[in-house]
DNA sequence: ATCAAGATTACCT
DNA sequence: GGTAATCTTGATA
């Protein structure tokens, strides 16, 4: 029996509203091209940023070099450095200027185990522990995906790294929280995981 | 020019 | 539970 075509999620997606663009992206499928697989992540934890109106977002005092990708049209991979060792990305959202975004904060390994586990220095087979911290954090699943400083702007409606569709979402629960490792803003509830989902960044199950 | 803080992670007790 | 690692950014002078 064959699968499903898995289809790309059209432009349409990313220019809604931020919070509903975050909460339907839980199940959507981020996926890479690499040499000769597809590397493929069910995302399972994101948060939105909503631009200059937010004050723990990186677009809170406007357009820089740094954010400016937040402010291009929806549908990009906004990539930033941080903390001197880690970059984390998120989906642009909305129209052009706005500056809103989703950070991706985890994902569920599905394909290209082997690669993925290259890239965060684990040995093949891997220990349930290490399988789960593929992907369980923002900067980790940067690392799996070898998304780094050329990723940054990157259009996903390319071949490059896109995010697909996934057909059957009927039993997703989903959990709505506040948002977690910041100061300002984080009175907000936005950000949203999959209930239950053991690949959700450690000590953030609910 | 200088500097503090950072949308984190790994490793320690 | 705690904290070192590591460097870019943006603010202030």
């Amino acid at each position: 029996m064959k699968q499903p075509a898995i289809v790309k999620l059209p432009r349409a997606f990313y220019r809604r509203p931020t919070l509903r663009v975050a909460r339907d992206l839980l199940g959507k499928l981020l996926m890479r091209r690499w040499k000769n697989e597809v590397l493929v992540g069910k995302i399972v934890e994101v948060e939105a940023y909503l631009g200059e109106k937010d004050h723990a977002s990186h677009a809170y005092r406007g357009l820089t070099r740094r954010n400016e990708v937040m402010f291009s049209n929806g549908g990009h991979l906004y990539v930033y450095f941080t903390y001197g060792m880690h970059f984390c990305c998120n989906v642009v959202t909305e129209r052009e200027g706005l500056g809103r975004a989703v950070l991706i904060r985890a994902v569920e390994p599905l394909n290209g185990l082997r690669t993925l586990a290259a890239h965060r220095g684990f040995s093949f087979p891997l220990s349930t522990n290490d399988l789960r911290s593929l992907g369980n954090g923002p900067a980790k699943l940067c690392q799996a995906f070898g998304i780094g400083r050329s990723e940054n702007g990157l259009d996903l409606l390319g071949n490059s790294i896109w995010i697909g569709d996934s057909y059957d979402l009927s039993d997703l629960q989903v959990a709505r929280t506040r948002r977690v490792g910041i100061k300002n803003g984080s009175e907000h509830q936005w950000r949203f995981h999959i209930k239950g989902n053991p690949f959700v960044s450690p000590a953030r199950l609910h």
